[in-house]
This record gives C-alpha cells, structure tokens and sequence, in this order.
DNA sequence: AATGACCTGACAATTGGCTGACATGGATCA
DNA sequence: TGATCCATGTCAGCCAATTGTCAGGTCATT
C-alpha cells in the first residue's frame, strides 16, 4: 500500500519512513503544506500520515481542503501539540485518528492498520466509463454486464484509469501508480500491459495521445 | 440513538452520563465487566463507552467477547492507564477508538460523533451468502440447513469472510483478523485454514483473488 | 520516406496459491 | 501415567497464472 507521510523534521520522518517501510508500505515523504496538498489531491495513497506543525500551509488547512474536494482517503494525524481543543478540531476536521507526540512506532502501526481496515470500502466504490464498469470493492470489472477476470496489475492501471478518467495520464504517472516506483525506462512493460487489457476490455476504451500519454474519455451522462 | 456506558466510579460515570443525555443520547449505565458484557450481547446500542479498570471482568476481556460473537457496535475505550502498549491492544481487540483519561467531554462527544458515524449501517446477527448460513448469536454455521462443525480458528475466518462479504479482504486483514496479530510472513497457516474451510463448506463460497486476497460474493437478493 | 512512438505475439522465469503429509501440543479419559 | 483425539502450524512439491523481455511490426508526424 502507497502512503504519503507528511512531516516536516527530517529525522522523525525517516524514522517514521523506514519503520513503514518495514511493515511493508510503499512510502513517499514530503515537508511542507503546499506540497502535501497537492500531492494528496492529485495522487492516490492508501493512507495519508500528516504532522501538524508544517511551513507553508497548516495541516489542518491542508486536511480540509482535500475533504471539500472530495479526497476520502484515511488520514492519521500526528502533533506534539496535544490540546483537546485541537485533538476536536483534526476530528471535526476529517481525520480518522489522532496519535500525539511522543508516540511509540508499534502505536502508530496499529493506528494506521485500524483507520485503513476502517475505511476500506468507503470509496464510492463503482465507477464507469463507457461500456466498462469498475466496482472497487469487489475488485470486479466487466463489460456491458459480463465480468472479465483481470491479473493484479491490469487491475491497478485499470482502477487508475478509470478514477482518472477524463484526464491524459503520462505513462510517468502510470508507471509510478501501477507499480511502485518511478520508471525504468528501457522497458516498455507499460505498453504490453496496455495491450493485454485492451484485449480483454475492448480496443476502445483506453485512446492513445501519441507523445503524452494515454487517456480514457469521459462518458458524457 | 442508545449508549452502553461502562464506567465503575460513580461520579464519573455520572459526569459523563449527564453530558451524554444532554447531547441527546439516551444512555444506559453499567459498572461491573459482566454485567457489561451480558448487556452488549444482547442488547442492541448505537455505541459503547468502555472503561478498562473495572471490577469483574476486564474490559478488554469483555470487549474481546464480544467481537468473538459477532457484536459489532461502535466501542470507544476509556482508560486512565494510558499506556501504548494498552492502546495497541485495545485497538487490536477491536476497539474502534481510544481516549485515555483525563479527558474533555467535548473530546468525547467528538470521538463518539466520530465513530458512530464510521460504522454506521453495521449490525445484525445472522448473515449468509450463496447455500451458507451463519448465526452469530450461536456460532453455527450450515450449509443448505445443514449445520457443519468448524474448528475456533474456522469460524473465526467465516464469520470475518461473511461479515465482510463483498469485498475482497487481504490475506493481510485476515491474518490480523483472525489470528490476533500482523503477520510472519513466511507462513501459510492461512492458506491451508482456508482450504479447510473450503473443503467443509464447499469450493464455492470463498473466491481467490490473485495477488489481492479472497472474496465471498454478495448473493444478489 | 525517415523517425520515433507505440503495438503485438511468443516465451520463459517467477510467483502465488493449493494440497497432502507430517509434526506438535493441548485436552480428555481410562 | 499413557493413549488418543483434535486443532493447528509447517513443509515441500505441484500447477497455473502472471508478467517482464525481446524482436519485430505498424502508425502518425515531419
């Protein structure tokens, strides 16, 4: 699972990224607001991990941003500021949970496991675009009615699309989405991929943008 | 909406019964850990407030209990031993939030707000999908009215597969859900208890997903 | 027509999951 | 105490699905 960690101290946040790294999550660290919110808008993580006290913009202010535009994704927030007063405002804000500083990495490490479990399947879970239809939950996907069985990874670009639809992906971004890291570029695994699920989902689904990417038109309602 | 209120001092449990009421919940008071536990089995409340320094019955124990059952309302632990190890344990034991004391009622209100409307839309004692029938109250499960004996572990996994049926649940999640911890990964206990269980209640309730997990499909009403 | 971007089919290495057999350890009972 | 049973973990081998690679192809753009 991707996570985005927010904190600005350079040493908690590594602690914090290889002990994450450890369990198993996939882990990307940023240091201030700005940055934060716009990763958090734009990319898709399992979990947000995000420390209050940041440069640029207030975590807080960051928070309710992406719940007014409709990000979902758990978020665990994280100060050494421990008021109750504030501990009410993360919550009303959208956090799912709240962890002061110091804290223990096993502490955080059940945190993050509870509001992940929590919120699994809270997305709205069923998206569609043509004739194809995603449901989230059930990780199934099928053309005008009839499933169609997808490997993991044609499950992931398809999901990816499909929640990005309307928008050119780069195959960059998809590289980084579908498998963890950033790009090897002297493999077009990428482009097989693509064809393998054209082949299973139909030729017209995904629309290729020679030069730029690819991209999966929005279906007028 | 109904609150279970588990609190053994007396004034506390009055303090923050008043606060409740005031907030409009109608709130029932307990202080002993069994007469909790007898209480959230089989009543049904929108939410529990848990004290852990109890007489009687621990109140992990008590909580542990009940989620062993099936019970699936909406708890929140209180506790004046504010411990992480305690947190994680809580947590683990299927406490959906934790507030160590002293705390402002305001803090409570909100982290009751907050899980209440988490898990809203949860509850009920007999579930089934496809020809399998459980019955959480008694812990029987049959097939096609047929009732079938499992083993602790395999009703532990069927109750957490059907009770999440419709989504595809990690080996991850079952793992912590079923055995009480994250995993060590170099072991398969959970593959081979899900053949078992296959090889009981029959190939079809529980579906592979490669590389995701496993899934019980939503029978369509 | 040249160029570079993208597509495709084949192939092999790897992985993930299933199964049967066995080991362990606790409970029960004579 | 010892015999036995049951629940559960471990292990090794098996099989099939998955996926990266590569060697050409095709196509759009200049």
């Amino acid at each position: 699972m991707r996570l985005l960690l927010v904190e600005d101290e350079r040493r908690i946040a590594a602690d914090i990224a290889s002990a994450l790294a450890a369990a198993g999550y996939v882990v990307e660290t940023v240091r201030d607001g700005e940055e934060a919110w716009f990763r958090g808008d734009t990319e898709d993580y399992g979990a947000v991990i995000l420390d209050l006290g940041l440069p640029g913009m207030d975590g807080l202010a960051v928070l309710k941003r992406w719940r007014s535009n409709g990000r979902h994704m758990p978020v665990l927030i994280l100060t050494a500021r421990a008021s109750w007063a504030e501990r009410v405002d993360g919550i009303d804000a959208g956090a799912d949970d709240y962890l002061p500083k110091p804290f223990r990495m096993e502490e955080l490490l059940a945190r993050l496991r509870s509001i992940v479990r929590r919120t699994a399947g809270h997305s709205s879970s069923v998206v569609s675009a043509g004739d194809i239809m995603l449901d989230e939950r059930q990780m199934k996907v099928s053309v005008r009615g009839v499933p169609i069985a997808l490997s993991p990874l044609e499950y992931r670009l398809v999901a990816y699309l499909l929640r990005h639809r309307g928008r050119v992906l780069s195959q960059h971004e998809l590289d980084e989405n579908v498998y963890g890291h950033g790009e090897d570029h002297d493999s077009n695994a990428l482009e097989v991929l693509i064809g393998r699920v054209r082949k299973k989902l139909g030729p017209d689904l995904i629309e290729t943008r020679r030069g730029f990417g690819y991209l999966v038109p929005e279906t007028p309602a």
